[in-house]
DNA sequence: GTGTGCGTTTGATATAGGTCAAAATCCCTG
DNA sequence: CAGGGATTTTGACCTATATCAAACGCACAC
């Protein structure tokens, strides 16, 4: 049932033809987060035509694929990745509902990472032409639309920051973190939530090994910040978390 | 005369009343590679009021700043970078001719990093309302802004795996490669070049400490990969920096 | 010209995190 | 429910890079 990663090879795409309204999408507040007119509105279901159904392991998109649409995740979870032809891959995010994947394609009409669903999900497409489109004849769309881009390049940076000038301890703390906000913002509980991705996959994400991952997580529950079994952790101290987060502590 | 960079606090700039066209511009292949026609080109040039000069160390902008406009670089060099709060920096990228910053700003209408000028500069300003505005009159411009924004996230997600995943001898071959590849494009020599930023810029740049940098700069010439002196560098062998690119040597 | 300071180089030493290995656990498959 | 691969944990050891320190040199200021 639940494959291996790996092995999914292609792209198993489950069209569900049931048609999905923006306006009545309760992800609207994190993906579509503008005022529109009932008549705009209506314009923009009308681009986000069809709702694809991914399981775990199969590729939404791959680096060098055609440049179609971008994807708003309803429900599930991802990871983007960028491989170097020596085989290194980098983990260069992890995707949650609300979220729109998809926009390092645009430059080059040709996508630049691999998108893998780390859990059954389900996904909108956005035809990029159409949104294009449809961006020019409604502002507070196009606006919107600039700000996600630009978003993106905001998270981008930060993750520099990250991986330039944070040592392991840091990085990990900084990502449980943000796991955390994100998972609030969604409505979840904020200090308990399950780990989606493996430790190898967070340490090519944190620049870091899975043995370190694994060790530093293990350090944190020493010290009594959280609590890990497996895949499910739970944040027992976050401001413990937060203090993690600095300078080496020469002080303490 | 030539100040120190840290000294140079406030915003100097200098304005020059020279409209500059755009139409005109020996930049425009990179700056702007759209097909357009003549009237619509006047409205570019239109939007693209002001050229402003700015002195070595002067800051073109300021983290937290408000957002006003894109900056396209006609002459001189930048670095981009963020800071933590603990004082910790992470330059995020340097900037030459022909390339436009400021992206990052669009989402929250705020500036997230510092861009500070490395040698004396001139800028083309692109108030960013305007540009939105001519954008949905123009679909190629409107494609175009987007390819832009596309690029940077896909320019940071390669540091990323830079940074994540590479040795500090790959990262600083890595980085001269792309120098290199970049002089080339604006017409100058690929093998031989000024840095404009410090050992400590660079070390920043990619997550190492400039006694790292500088040990590696040695080595490579000790390889006779390149000659440095100071910030005049030579690139003596571009495949033998390519191939240094690469999982760790076990061969050889 | 001489002094001062920043940037750079180089050396000696320390350490965070990587590597290798083994055991424990989990989870899917048959 | 037994078997086997994948994932995780933990330990021992190693190395790439950081840290600390000293000396040098160039650029600018006086």
């Amino acid at each position: 049932m639940r494959p291996k990663l790996k092995e999914n090879v292609q792209k198993s795409v489950t069209l569900t033809p049931l048609r999905v309204a923006c306006s009545g999408c309760n992800l609207r507040e994190l993906c579509l987060p503008m005022k529109l007119s009932i008549a705009d509105m209506e314009q923009v279901d009308d681009l986000i035509s069809l709702k694809h159904a991914y399981q775990r392991g199969d590729y939404l998109y791959r680096s060098g694929a055609k440049f179609q649409a971008l994807y708003a995740i309803r429900t599930g979870f991802f990871k983007t990745q960028v491989l170097h032809e020596d085989g290194r891959e980098q983990v260069t995010g992890f995707q949650m509902a609300g979220e729109i994947i998809g926009m390092d394609a645009i430059s080059s009409d040709a996508h630049a990472c691999d998108a893998i669903a780390l859990e059954d999900s389900e996904v909108c497409e956005i035809p990029f032409g159409r949104l294009e489109e449809l961006s020019r004849k409604l502002p507070s769309l196009q606006r919107h639309l600039h700000r996600i881009l630009s978003r993106e390049i905001v998270r981008d940076q930060g993750i520099m920051l990250l991986l330039g000038s944070m040592r392991a301890e840091e990085r990990l703390a900084v990502f449980l973190l943000n796991l955390s906000q994100r998972y609030a913002t969604r409505g979840y509980s904020p200090t308990s939530f399950h780990l989606r991705m493996t430790r190898q996959e967070i340490g090519s994400y944190l620049g870091m090994k899975l043995e370190t991952v694994s060790r530093t997580l293990s350090h944190f529950q020493g010290l009594g910040l959280i609590s890990i079994r497996k895949k499910s952790v739970e944040l027992n101290n976050l401001s413990g978390l937060q203090t993690i987060v600095g300078p080496p502590q020469q002080l303490l």
